[in-house]
RNA sequence: GCUCCCAUCGUCUAGCGGUUAGGACGCCGCCCUCUCAAGGCGGAAACAGGGGUUCAAAUCCCCUUGGGAGCGCCA
């Protein structure tokens, strides 16, 4: 809960004559806000997924703002390719933000007034080292098993130093040397830092560009974000800008550092870890909703329910409620997690989403064949991912182009001739081509033979899907049509007639 | 090396001083069954180690060990 006083401006957002839609909402007297703030270096990876995800579920939870922040100041590695693949990222998992994106390549201005405001107040100061002085530095402190950090040796200069300077120097912040800061943490708790262990860090480049450590802090206070909703790994930066926030004169964000997600091998999750970038799980056939729901669980829990709406997520989710430990991804529990999803979906949701599936495998099931939605309905139970329907789906729209080998020399034995001829001629005289009658003829050819329905059942199977597999009989002959049914039927009779008569050649 | 974080089945987790340590994925059996699934039932599987505190510790404290992160004119 917010530990936030009204005490900035204490004007009521949140007024009874104001409505947005959302159901419950604690009390407060400023609307939270948070932001995602990648840096465009790379796609939008399952790690920078979650924690957009849990930014996102807080602000949605508590009817509040949600931005978008692209933190692009390294020109060096920042791509057009990566800012559009994070934005499609987030599309297609459903974050939408309530403001931006914003680009911080866009706010040097804005970076540059407080910096000459932290320059005029004593805050910062000209750094005239150079990096080959810094780097002899680090590598004295290592040489001593020393912390490496910056020594201060400008700190108290007026101009450049006599030997030694750089021909354009950098800004660095005076940090305070003495003293601890707390963090108070709503995921951690509190966890304390000496001041000590800080050096002055560089807040802008020789060429005056800002840092990130300085960018972070101006943009979340001028973005008024309340709720600063991050990685673990930015845990150690904290200190660093809690100081920055005071000299800038302003009032310090919730904070909420989030553990990593580590790959199978223990390690932080990379490329190595195979699909790590969330526009991969949308290729290999996950549902939004799915991967959502899994990287929510992992590290959060609500009792012992897996299986959540986006709706419950935004109901339950609790930041403070997070996970201390960083946790492992487990593909296999994601692929049960979007079949449990595919499941429970309405099926005219799985069909759109099934569709550019089937479109990329050369088929139109606008132009003929099933309704996509009945085809959806026949094998939601039956499919872990949007790729295995596909594949699987295939058959009702386009005659197999063979018949799988194996599945062949099981089914379409000589003796399963007869059985299909006799069906072919049960299902050509049925008043009505439908489910139950379909059925009725599978069963009673059965009888008449003697035999087991597996008998009956699977010949059809493979002369209409080509494979051993499929929804169960009478629905897929039912979806199929009877044209279609009897024609494969035919062409399956006389692939068994040839196999014969080559066999006996 | 220093600083910070973390530690329950293989994995995700429940547990917040007294439990036969619960659930889920995966795995293995059995049932259902026209295939594949889904579903049902059952099984194997964990408190990293050592000290305290306490009548009582998975739960609180300390140490060790192990893992992760940070220590840039990257973000």
């Amino acid at each position: 809960m917010p530990r936030q006083s009204g005490a900035l401006g204490g004007v009521p957002l949140v007024g009874w004559g104001l409505s947005n839609g959302s159901r419950r909402r604690p009390p407060m007297t400023t609307t939270i806000r948070t932001r995602f703030a990648p840096s465009p270096t790379g796609y939008l990876h399952i790690g920078g997924a979650r924690t957009a995800l849990y930014s996102w579920l807080h602000a949605r939870r508590h009817g509040g703002r949600f931005v978008l922040r692209i933190e692009d100041t390294d020109r060096e590695r920042s791509t057009p390719e990566a800012i559009n693949a994070i934005l499609e990222g987030m599309g297609w998992l459903g974050l939408d933000y309530d403001e931006g994106p914003f680009y911080q390549t866009d706010r040097f201005e804005r970076y540059r007034e407080h910096l000459q405001r932290l320059l005029d107040t004593g805050q910062a100061y000209y750094c005239y080292c150079t990096k080959e002085r810094l780097e002899r530095l680090r590598e004295e402190q290592q040489a001593r098993k020393e912390k490496p950090r910056y020594d201060g040796r400008c700190r108290d200069l007026d101009g450049p130093p006599s030997e030694e300077a750089a021909d354009e120097p950098v800004v660095r912040f005076r940090s305070p040397l003495e003293g601890h800061v707390v963090i108070d943490d709503a995921i951690r708790g509190k966890v304390q830092f000496a001041n000590a262990e800080l050096d002055d860090l560089v807040i802008a480049r020789a060429d005056g560009t800002p840092t990130y450590n300085f960018t972070v802090v101006v943009d979340d206070l001028e973005m008024g974000i309340t709720d600063v909703i991050r990685g673990d790994d930015h845990l150690n930066n904290t200190p660093r800008q809690v100081h920055l926030y005071k000299a800038l004169g302003a009032e310090l964000p919730r904070f909420a550092h989030v553990p990593m997600i580590l790959g199978e091998d223990g390690k932080r999750l990379s490329k190595r870890h195979g699909s790590v970038s969330v526009l991969q799980y949308r290729d290999e056939g996950y549902l939004p909703e799915a991967l959502l729901n899994y990287l929510a669980r992992l590290g959060w829990s609500h009792g012992d329910q897996e299986v959540f709406t986006l709706e419950e997520l935004i109901q339950l989710f609790d930041i403070n409620a997070v996970n201390h430990s960083a946790s492992t991804f487990n593909p296999s529990k994601l692929l049960w997690l979007n079949q449990q999803h595919i499941m429970a979906a309405e099926p005219n949701h799985i069909a759109r989403h099934l569709a550019p599936f089937l479109t990329e495998r050369g088929v139109d099931p606008g132009q003929g064949g099933p309704q996509l939605e009945a085809v959806v309905r026949a094998q939601q139970e039956r499919a872990k991912t949007l790729v295995e329907m596909a594949d699987n789906s295939l058959f009702f729209y386009r005659r197999p182009a063979g018949y799988e080998e194996k599945a062949a020399r099981k089914n379409l034995k000589p003796d399963a001739e007869e059985v299909l001829e006799h069906c072919r001629h049960c299902f050509a005289g049925l008043p009505e081509w439908e489910q139950g009658r379909i059925h009725q003829v599978v069963t009673e050819a059965a009888e008449a033979f003697e035999v087991k329905m597996g008998k009956v059942a699977q010949p059809l199977r493979v002369a209409v899907s080509g494979g051993a597999v499929s929804p169960p009989i009478d629905v897929t002959l039912a979806l199929l049509g009877r044209e279609e049914t009897l024609a494969r039927i035919e062409a399956a009779v006389a692939w068994i007639r040839a196999q014969a008569a080559q066999g006996s050649a």
